[in-house]
RNA sequence: GGGGGAUUAGCUCAGUUGGUUUAGAGCGCUUGCUUCACACGCAAGAGGUCACUGGUUCGAAUCCAGUAUCUCCCACCA
């Protein structure tokens, strides 16, 4: 069998991924087993793969498919959600290229262009989870605008209506003028904004020339303006108290009130209040019954209640209107000002704050099981500083803004009677009538006297059902699937959304199931550059995760993601780790190659195959129990790294090197069936990790029915190591590296074979182990000696002592080097002794620690002796 | 402004209720090696006063306080 030095994935990832679909190795159904269930964070159904995706699903398909193999039911559920603004907008902006404007379609067309859309373009991120390997139940695939997963959404949304958590009122939220939607808190983000700060005279009315002064970085909203604020102890403006000002330009006159909101110190003291656009001005209105005077539309330009400006942007009115101020003088003076402004996370444009009806969700009582949960531990946030996060949010959550004026997404299931300010809320337009008929006693209605509220529901409003609705557990609350996948066991996601999701699929879970969606919450940190920036489509620093699957190959990619990145810390992408990935494939293929190409005999296996099976046996065991213990900690970049060191360092540079039979002989056919026994399990153990080249080298090392996939294997079980053996061995490593480096510092070619003296008492473990020591150092003679023979240099591991002939011995570098040992081993005796000494430490130390202690000084006592010893014989004296 | 987290080798990080550590790993770096599985490799090696200052303790990278720097979340002064 001719095979290349190079591993090739290109050629069996997609193979293996067929084969896997075609035998259904990653179906589920209930079943006796115990389930282990992930419901995939949905992505956006219109977006692509990005690196953020392949860190995270990588981590899911570590955990499903080990736990697969570990004799779980696993139930990995994938799927999309709608997105509602994000997919809008790309829907608007689609359309518009075709020189189509939203606002020219009826709403039914436009959902027809929506799902149409979606249809072509929704879910190719969900082929590209194939590539990475992702072994999801695809005959799971959910949506969240399916019709039953929608159905669900509304039931919910009718039922907290009823509960009394839902309601309508006039607030103050955050418009974005560019979609023309409200967006949630958590949507906005707060840039630093270079602007100005104005100082506005306005004149107080009835005194002529008498004036007060206010600053503010957006003049274009003194339209809305209906009164000034000043601090009622203020005593610069004692004489204002009671008088009414005059609105600059617009000559209305509004009253100076007093509200101890203001602050003294900012600016003039004198604050402006416009309460249709501004959060604070808003809460100081209602305090004080002002009018409110809405002088900006959805679209954020000025309103015909603004007077002046009408149809200009704000922007544009912002710099015409401080002109305007400054001609007619009424501006005092304009200074640069840095200010933070909210900018919308999807459209990126300014937020206005601005009056509107809108849905909200009263969260105070219903999310209360929610914290006590995550502060109980009930529901197991890792790393767990985020619980302090999370309790510290949901201690002061606000109330959920539900409706987004959308057409895209979850239409709100309230009708309005028309001619009256009535709403029904219902599960369809039947029962609505049904309910409007009742309360406004009037049978006749009809559904020509109802009109759908034109919303839709926040896109969280449906995914924060996403564990229980892709069971159908609203609407089929004791079905048998959700009986038995639910609550899920893990949720892999990213901290930037554990408020908008996670927090409220917690909330969603008690109100719904009675129980927690989920046991353990493992966040991801966040991909980003060797900068530290954040992966970007604008700053164009992200590569494109299929292209790297392309050139290093899928095993390679989740590899190097995953070395790097412990949870909750940021993962910092550099292409090295790809080919880090990639390398470790690489030589795994070559201890197959190797393997491969053993021929074998019928001979007993030699003492050198022996030692090296069960040392590798016992190794395997112990870094089994060690990477158990990671996965139980959710230490996956650990665990990979032990199983890393596990093949390349114990199996490949120590194992094999130990057993591979002598250039050109054969293998004993035990020896060969032990060494491929032990490469089975190593690639069962990196199954979760690198799927494809695991389940194509299982194919290789051995002929099996096609039905006997590595991914469907039962992981190997830890036996209880021989911790002796693994001891003793280790002894010997350390010797075999130290006469290396000796031969290396000497300038001993390894082709040179050499006589090694060794001054030791454990002279039966050196025999042990003769096989390999001659396998390892080429020896041409081993022998035991008291002194050192002479014509040698010397070197020393732990109290064992050994001598190797050289041509010309430099006495001086000898004793140098002695020197050198002695002093380290004294410096490290005193340490000991001054814990020893003390009687405090004896007496109040652990028995063990003491002994451990004791242990100490011996081998460092005993390693000086021999120093001595050999610093005398060198004829030095000290 | 409020709250969290961090600071250990050039880089990214471990260090698990203070004592198996005068501190470990991977990558990078240095040196030697065309050793017949692999140069996407082998072998050997260098590299850290554990941010700083105090304190608690027989004993501190580990606990406490303060300082400095960085970072995240929340709220936001017009």
């Amino acid at each position: 069998m001719q095979l290349s030095s190079q591993y090739d994935p290109s050629s069996i990832e997609d193979k293996w991924y067929q084969v896997w679909m075609d035998q259904q190795a990653f179906r589920s159904v209930p079943d006796q087993r115990p389930p282990y269930t992930i419901t995939i964070p949905p992505p956006n159904v219109t977006g692509i793969l990005h690196m953020g995706h392949i860190l995270n699903n990588t981590i899911q398909d570590v955990l499903i498919r080990r736990k697969r193999m570990q004799g779980f039911n696993a139930c990995w559920v994938p799927g999309t959600d709608h997105a509602s603004i994000a997919t809008e907008a790309k829907v608007v902006q689609m359309l518009a290229q075709q020189g189509i404007k939203k606002s020219d379609l009826a709403r039914e067309d436009f959902l027809a262009h929506a799902f149409a859309w979606k249809e072509k373009y929704g879910g190719i991120i969900l082929s590209q989870l194939r590539k990475l390997g992702a072994s999801c139940d695809w005959e799971r695939t959910a949506f969240t605008m399916d019709e039953g997963y929608s159905k669900e959404v509304i039931q919910v949304f009718c039922d907290l209506y009823r509960k009394g958590y839902v309601y309508r009122g006039v607030r103050m939220v955050n418009w974005d003028p560019s979609a023309q939607t409200a967006v949630s808190d958590e949507e906005v983000n707060h840039k630093e904004t270079q602007g100005h700060l104005y100082h506005l005279r306005y004149e107080i009315e009835g005194r002529h020339g008498e004036a007060v002064v206010i600053a503010t970085t957006r003049p274009e909203t003194i339209l809305g303006d209906t009164a000034i604020a000043i601090h009622p102890e203020d005593e610069r403006y004692t004489h204002l108290h009671g008088a009414r000002a005059i609105v600059p330009l617009v000559g209305r006159s509004i009253p100076i009130i007093l509200d101890t909101y203001v602050d003294r110190e900012f600016g003039t003291g004198c604050l402006k209040i416009t309460p249709a656009h501004d959060v604070n001005d808003y809460e100081i209105g209602i305090r004080h019954r002002l009018p409110v005077i809405d002088a900006i539309n959805p679209d954020g330009t000025i309103s015909a209640a603004g007077e002046l400006y009408v149809g200009q942007d704000r922007f544009a009115v912002r710099k015409q209107i401080a002109k305007d101020l400054d001609a007619a003088g009424h501006l005092v003076k304009q200074e640069p000002y840095t200010h933070a402004v909210g900018y919308s996370e999807r459209t990126n444009a300014a937020i206005e704050p601005r009056l509107s009806q809108q849905w909200f969700l009263k969260m105070k009582d219903i999310s209360q099981p929610a914290l006590q949960a995550v502060t109980d531990g009930e529901v197991k946030l890792i790393p767990d500083k985020f619980v302090n996060t999370y309790r510290h949010w949901m201690e002061n959550v606000r109330d959920w803004c539900l409706s987004r004026q959308l057409w895209w997404g979850h239409r709100i299931p309230a009708w309005y009677i028309v001619g009256t300010d009535q709403v029904v809320v219902a599960e369809n337009e039947a029962l609505a009538l049904q309910q409007a008929r009742e309360l406004t006693a009037n049978p006749s209605l009809t559904m020509a006297d109802l009109s759908q509220d034109e919303d839709v529901l926040d896109t969280w409003a449906s995914s924060w059902l996403w564990p229980i609705s892709v069971f159908k557990g609203i609407s089929e609350p004791e079905n048998e699937e959700i009986r038995y996948y639910y609550p899920t066991n893990d949720l892999v996601t990213a901290p930037e959304i554990l408020f908008f999701w996670v927090a409220r699929m917690i909330i969603a879970g008690y109100e719904y199931r009675g129980q927690k969606p989920f046991q353990n919450v493992y966040l991801t940190g966040i991909v980003r550059d060797d900068q530290r920036r954040k992966m970007s489509k604008s700053l164009g620093n992200s590569p494109d995760p299929l292209d790297l699957i392309a050139q290093y190959g899928a095993d390679a990619v989740r590899v190097g993601m995953l070395l790097a990145s412990p949870a909750g810390n940021d993962l910092l992408y550099k292409e090295i780790l790809m080919e880090q990935g990639r390398n470790f494939a690489n030589k795994i293929w070559n201890a197959f190659r190797l393997v491969m190409s053993w021929e074998t005999s019928q001979e007993v296996p030699g003492d050198r195959d022996l030692l090296a099976i069960d040392w590798m046996t016992n190794k395997l065991d112990a870094s089994l129990l060690e990477i158990q213990d990671h996965f139980d900690k959710f230490r996956i970049s650990d665990a990979l790294m032990s199983v890393y060191k596990l093949i390349w360092d114990d199996f490949c540079s120590w194992f094999l090197e130990m057993i591979k039979p002598d250039y050109g002989k054969p293998i004993s056919q035990a020896a060969k069936e032990g060494t491929v026994v032990l490469f089975e399990k190593l690639l069962q153990v990196l199954h979760p990790f690198m799927p494809f080249m695991s389940e194509e080298l299982w194919h290789g090392l051995r002929e099996r029915p096609a039905s006997d996939l590595i991914c469907l294997s039962s992981m190997p079980e830890a036996a209880t190591p021989n911790l002796a053996n693994l001891e003793e061995v280790a002894l010997i490593q350390e010797i075999i590296t130290t006469v290396r480096s000796f031969r290396k510092d000497k300038g001993i070619a390894f082709k040179e074979p050499v006589a090694l003296f060794v001054n030791t008492e454990q002279a039966a473990t050196f025999e042990r182990y003769r096989s390999l020591l001659d396998r390892f150092l080429n020896l041409s003679e081993l022998s035991f000696v008291a002194d050192q023979p002479g014509g040698t240099g010397s070197m020393r591991v732990r109290s064992h002592e050994m001598y190797i002939p050289m041509a010309n011995v430099d006495t001086e570098a000898e004793r140098e080097k002695i020197l050198k040992e002695i002093d380290y081993t004294e410096g490290f005796l005193t340490s000991v002794m001054k814990k020893l000494s003390n009687e405090k430490f004896v007496g109040s130390a652990p028995a063990q620690v003491v002994e451990i202690e004791r242990k100490k000084q011996a081998d460092a006592e005993a390693k000086l002796e021999v120093l001595r010893k050999s610093l005398n014989e060198l004829g030095g004296g000290n």
